[in-house]
DNA sequence: GGCAATCATTTTATACTTAAAGTAATTTGG
DNA sequence: CCAAATTACTTTAAGTATAAAATGATTGCC
């Protein structure tokens, strides 16, 4: 007959307690890091973690990237990072220039200056995480790590189903 | 003579970059299902991820609670809550009252037409979450809780460490 | 060649967020 | 009891963030 069964699905809701902890638990977890990490920011560098981040982007290409790009690996919004970007510019920590190619795009680069204060603050900024992952082993991370990727992947799928 | 051994703590930096691997996976784990969640419901609902999140917490409690329970249960700011709240009320989620033991203080709670929407938008939202964490094992759920325990407490002390 | 579609970016409107300063109420130590 | 410290909340200024519409440039296709 298999009456049961079949009517379950539809009346009996699942409960998905643990997958709401976990992504409550997730979600602690990287707020209160992301404070720890925006404080310490502010404190002895006097910036921001988002344009921090911004720049991290551009440490990692030698000839600069373009507008989505940045927006893109960010994942954030593109008028976003049209205000970051011209505040940083502003700031001299940043050169954009448009493309010869495409007179649409705009290619970001760190200056020199912004290049070394960069640098700088990256290299506390690794400490600081160390520390603030401290506690776990180097097989706590290796696990985190294939986990949190199994969590990403089941995410974009996730999110490519509704999009579609 | 212990040269070697000494001298390397200090002019040898370790290399951190399985920790800012982790970090940046962290985040962007995050990131995504935040940004997922909050598409869903605006699409859904029309309402923004903190006015949800605030009336999460309410729903938790019968008789309501102060602004800075909220404010610490949410890990933001103060003003932030002010504005928030200021907006649910506003357009008739919150009920507001100031505490007869203590004038300085404000009670906040869902009214019922409030709780009547949060408990929909809240059945919907545990089954986004169910389905973005959808490839992950009961095990996998686990030992995520654990390891996130873990990174949490290591964080907690790291800042606590700091601001001491 | 020219027009439609696409693409990169900017603009606009609105909302969220923080840090820091300010206001008002309560508690505490003398 | 009263001044000082603390507490709860609000306000302010600056910055961050999104979605959606607008602008300007390029590409594809007939």
């Amino acid at each position: 007959m298999m009456l049961d069964s079949e009517t379950k699905a539809v009346e009996l809701p699942e409960d998905h307690g643990d997958e709401i902890r976990l992504w409550l638990r997730l979600l602690t977890c990287t707020t209160l890091i992301e404070g720890e990490v925006r404080s310490r920011l502010r404190e002895r560098f006097d910036v921001t973690l988002p344009r921090f981040d911004l720049m991290a982007q551009l440490d990692k290409v030698p000839d600069g990237m373009t507008l989505s790009d940045v927006s893109k690996r960010m994942m954030v919004s593109n008028g976003n990072v049209t205000g970051l970007v011209e505040r940083l510019v502003e700031s001299g920590h940043l050169d954009r220039r448009t493309s010869d190619a495409d007179r649409r795009v705009q290619v970001i680069r760190l200056t020199k200056a912004g290049r070394v204060e960069f640098r700088k603050m990256a290299a506390e900024h690794e400490l600081w995480i160390a520390d603030i992952f401290g506690d776990l082993t180097p097989k706590d991370v290796r696990e985190l790590m294939r986990l949190l990727a199994k969590t990403k992947a089941s995410a974009q799928k996730s999110a490519k189903a509704r999009t579609a």
